[in-house]
RNA sequence: GCGUGGAUAGUUCAACGGCUAGAAUUCUGGCCUUCCAAGCCAGCGAUCCGGGUUCGAAUCCCGGUCCGCGCACCA
């Protein structure tokens, strides 16, 4: 079995996540968090709102929903961007995007041209199919986001979200008078978002639905240079791969700033890797930026890094955030299309509309990542996840199922659990039980013996390195409290940094 | 969508058209057991769905669903 086979055979197995509706095998692109799934994904999460919500007592969540009027897409670009214009071989029955034909065809850009347009273009160009020669079908568009008719009648449609960022962009203007007109702010959410993928692909990867984790800070474009804690991050390196280059480097901010990357967009990079590398704790040569080149960004990013995690079960280095600088283009169009305005007045009196910048991480796939990356294999596999990841922070185990020691043990569970992630069990032998907590990443066992009973002290064992120590009973709250908090068995049985 | 391979227990696999669909592991109950998947006994548990061919189908055929891979798609 490979790696792949294994994490898939655990979190199958274990309830980590597994295909929506399995029952009823329904649609690829669904997937169900499972009982340790949910688990990981909410302290992912909270890690997360930790981290970014933390950067700004002007930082806040907001909680939308997940369906939208039509305007609001109209508005924002994804009705006629989000749309592929598709032409079917009538013969192989092959698809292709009618405007990428035109293009070949023509070399004249056939973006902003419309279907009939396309159509037409077709016909005139005399386009065939390219494989087999054959007629081409007219046009059909196919639309990533999923209509949802509203009430009674079919005529009031409405769109399932594909992207969360626009959840802030429509609460801007209430949220910037509740802030009180007081730039910079910034509205984070955390929610599921819907796109009809053609054919989700790789698993947990490509989804249909999915949870987007997403920062957006309103400012003044003028405060894009300005940076209050620039003396602290002007040394610290940011891992990068530019495009053109074949290896990921090392810069300081303060090159970077050289290179023309704002000092605004310089912080919020340092605190994404941080997030990473400290927070989540993946090692930092798993994690990279990645510039995107001008034809991979979309038009209204000015600048544009991704953030990537090497992931085997995924074949290598993959996307997993963005951190985009949007400009105006996202109030603009809100602007346009609402006619409400969202402009905003310096004291000087001059207006301008605030410039985003966003930072988003497609939540499902960085808990598969947590998964990926913290799986250990070798002669017994388990998932090293960092403290506070894991769903579970200990589990309590009798050493043997007699005289006394499950009810003892029980106790103490009872003990435990109103402050930690605690599992108890009490099936099988206890180097089984140690086990089946590696493999689901528990961080700690406890177990119960006669010495419990007799003289008060119970096992704390360490689930990488299989040590064991013995505390007061007493003590163990405060132990574990300590162990959570980082601290580690020393050869002396101690407690230390 | 096209092409291609596949779908058997919780998991990983086996079974030429023919005995009661077999194993490993997991799981459950019991015995034993003072610390790393020990042992012994017992038990639960499966042919994706719908048709067809046949005396007889997990196996062959048709349709559907889902999954893997390649192409395409992924503002």
């Amino acid at each position: 079995m490979d790696k792949l086979d294994k994490i898939n055979s655990i979190t199958l197995s274990r309830g980590f996540f597994y295909p929506s509706a399995e029952i009823y095998k329904a649609s690829s692109g669904f997937w169900t968090y499972g009982h340790l799934g949910t688990r990981i994904k909410h302290k992912w999460e909270n890690i997360w709102r930790k981290s970014f919500l933390g950067l700004s007592p002007r930082y806040f969540e907001i909680d939308d929903c997940v369906i939208m009027p039509k305007k609001v897409f109209e508005s924002s670009g994804h009705l006629e961007h989000f749309n592929d214009p598709l032409t079917e071989c009538r013969k192989c029955h092959q698809r292709y995007r009618a405007d990428q034909l035109v293009e070949n065809a023509t070399n004249k850009n056939a973006e902003d041209m419309t279907i009939e347009e396309l159509d037409k273009a077709i016909e005139k160009n005399k386009i065939k199919c390219p494989k087999c020669k054959d007629d081409l079908s007219k046009i059909k568009i196919f639309n990533m986001m999923f209509p949802i008719n509203v009430g009674a009648t079919e005529t009031n449609v409405m769109y399932l979200r594909p992207e969360s960022a626009q959840s802030p962009y429509l609460a801007y203007k209430r949220e910037f008078e509740a802030m009180r007109r007081k730039l910079p702010f910034g509205l984070a959410t955390i929610g599921k978002v819907f796109r009809n993928e053609i054919s989700p692909r790789q698993g947990f990867f490509r989804l249909r639905e999915i949870v987007q984790a997403e920062l957006q800070i309103f400012f003044d474009p003028k405060e894009i240079t300005k940076c209050d804690n620039w003396d602290k991050i002007k040394s610290e390196k940011i891992r990068i791969l530019k495009v053109g280059e074949k290896k990921i480097k090392d810069y300081t901010c303060a090159e970077l700033l050289k290179q023309k990357i704002p000092k605004f967009y310089l912080y919020h990079m340092v605190r994404v890797q941080k997030f990473y590398v400290e927070d989540l704790q993946i090692p930092k040569q798993k994690f990279r930026f990645r510039e995107l080149s001008e034809k991979e960004r979309a038009f209204y990013n000015k600048i544009h890094f991704d953030m990537e995690l090497d992931v085997d079960t995924l074949g290598g280095w993959k996307e997993f955030g963005g951190l985009h600088y949007r400009g105006d283009y996202d109030l603009t169009c809100h602007q346009k299309g609402s006619k409400q305005k969202m402009e905003s007045v310096r004291i000087d009196g001059s207006r301008f509309i605030p410039h985003i910048l966003e930072l988003s991480f497609g939540v499902d796939r960085n808990v598969w990542a947590l998964v990926d990356i913290f799986f250990k294999e070798g002669e017994r596999d388990y998932i090293a996840f960092p403290l506070g990841i894991a769903p579970f922070d200990v589990a309590v185990f009798p050493l043997v199922n007699k005289k006394g020691l499950p009810e003892k043990a029980m106790e103490i569970f009872d003990s435990l659990r109103k402050e930690f992630n605690a599992f108890y069990d009490e099936s099988g032998s206890v180097g089984r039980r140690y086990r089946r907590q590696d493999e689901v990443g528990t961080n700690f066992g406890v177990t119960i013996d006669f010495d419990t009973l007799e003289k008060g002290v119970v096992t704390i064992r360490d689930r990488d390195s299989m040590k064991q120590i013995r505390v007061d009973e007493g003590e163990l709250v405060e132990v574990l409290r300590n162990l959570l908090g980082g601290l580690k068995f020393s050869k002396a049985g101690e407690l230390v940094k």
